[in-house]
DNA sequence: ACCTGAACACCGTTCAAGT
DNA sequence: ACCTGAACACCGTTCAAGT
């Protein structure tokens, strides 16, 4: 149900009042399940980044890795209105886990790159992706209120045709897998 | 003032009412000169981001000046308690500039390297630096509260003898530069 | 085990009115 | 130009008491 308010109504009216009444409740009852608010979105962004625990990453190159689950993860935080801020601040609490670190980590295992490596790319990723999606839906949700002229990232429909369209996003992906190539390189040479 | 309350008492301290008894005035008298409290936070977020106009990049490869306008960004964000988020807050709701752009645009111009990979840099190194403080600096106040046992980041002492104690900061930075690297070195063989 | 009722201690913002 | 006084419409959290 939280999600839920959360897509319609956006993270400030997620209230505490707000989610007891849609459930029929008392406000304080929902201190019996969670032992505060932040616990509670925590849990949301668990939901939110669920999707995140079923990424094909079989047989990728980290280069691939990177650039498939960040983009994953930019989906997720796109599917609900304010969730990067709300995912953001979990992280940020040490709520919940990065997103991306099993699936980086898994990748590295396969292709005998060190795991201190993928945890290095792992938090990279996370940050960059987050950031960046907390800033590209809040022009968003100014859009929506008509404060904005332009969105950034225009509808489905032209966003094949061009490459750049999405704002740097996957050039920044890119970049950030090149350069975890040239670390891995290094830290190979470095050991002969 | 309101710097100062904020690093004397936190960001969710940092509230219209306290600021206004702190300057001796009513809360409504702030309003006055700001039309919002966002408003206000972004003036703070741009005191606290003051020292990225004069950071000393000249001469320096896109490699470099990643590294050293990253580290800048983040010693000015460790400076004041919470700052990571109230900056990051700024971003995303475009009240406030990448503050690395300018830097790294300059560079780039110096170098002769397309002003469009600056600006992917730019937002990767900006969205990395800050997700990662933001997160480093609630780890600080987790453990103000003794609600941690290690801050992660060490006192000072340490710090010198291994390369690895800031978490991964550095390292973080340093793959993002090689990618970087590696994206000016494409862009050019595509044009011959 | 799970919830109600009622309160506590706060918030940001507005606006007529003052000087 | 700059501020006061007072209100409006909210918040998250606690806790005794119910069933």
């Amino acid at each position: 149900m939280a999600l839920r308010l959360l897509d319609e109504y956006g993270l400030p009216d997620l209230t505490m009042r707000h989610l007891a009444t849609a459930l029929g409740v008392q406000q304080s009852a929902l201190y019996w399940h969670f032992p505060n608010k932040q616990a509670l979105l925590a849990a949301v962004s668990e939901r939110v980044l669920a999707p995140m625990g079923e990424v094909p990453v079989g047989g990728l190159s980290m280069y691939d890795a990177v650039r498939v689950v960040g983009a994953r993860l930019r989906e997720c935080l796109l599917a609900y209105r304010d969730a990067s801020e709300l995912v953001s601040s979990s992280l940020a609490l040490g709520l919940v886990n990065s997103p991306v670190r099993p699936a980086l980590m898994d990748v590295a295992r396969h292709q005998g790159v060190p795991s201190s490596l993928a945890e290095v790319a792992a938090d990279a990723v996370t940050h960059f992706v987050v950031g960046f999606t907390f800033h590209e839906q809040q022009r968003l949700a100014a859009h929506r209120l008509g404060l904005l002229q332009e969105p950034l990232v225009p509808s489905s429909a032209a966003a094949g045709a061009n490459p750049s369209v999405d704002g740097g996003f996957s050039e920044a992906l890119t970049m950030i897998g090149h350069g975890l190539d040239v670390s891995i390189t290094e830290y190979r040479s470095l050991r002969h």
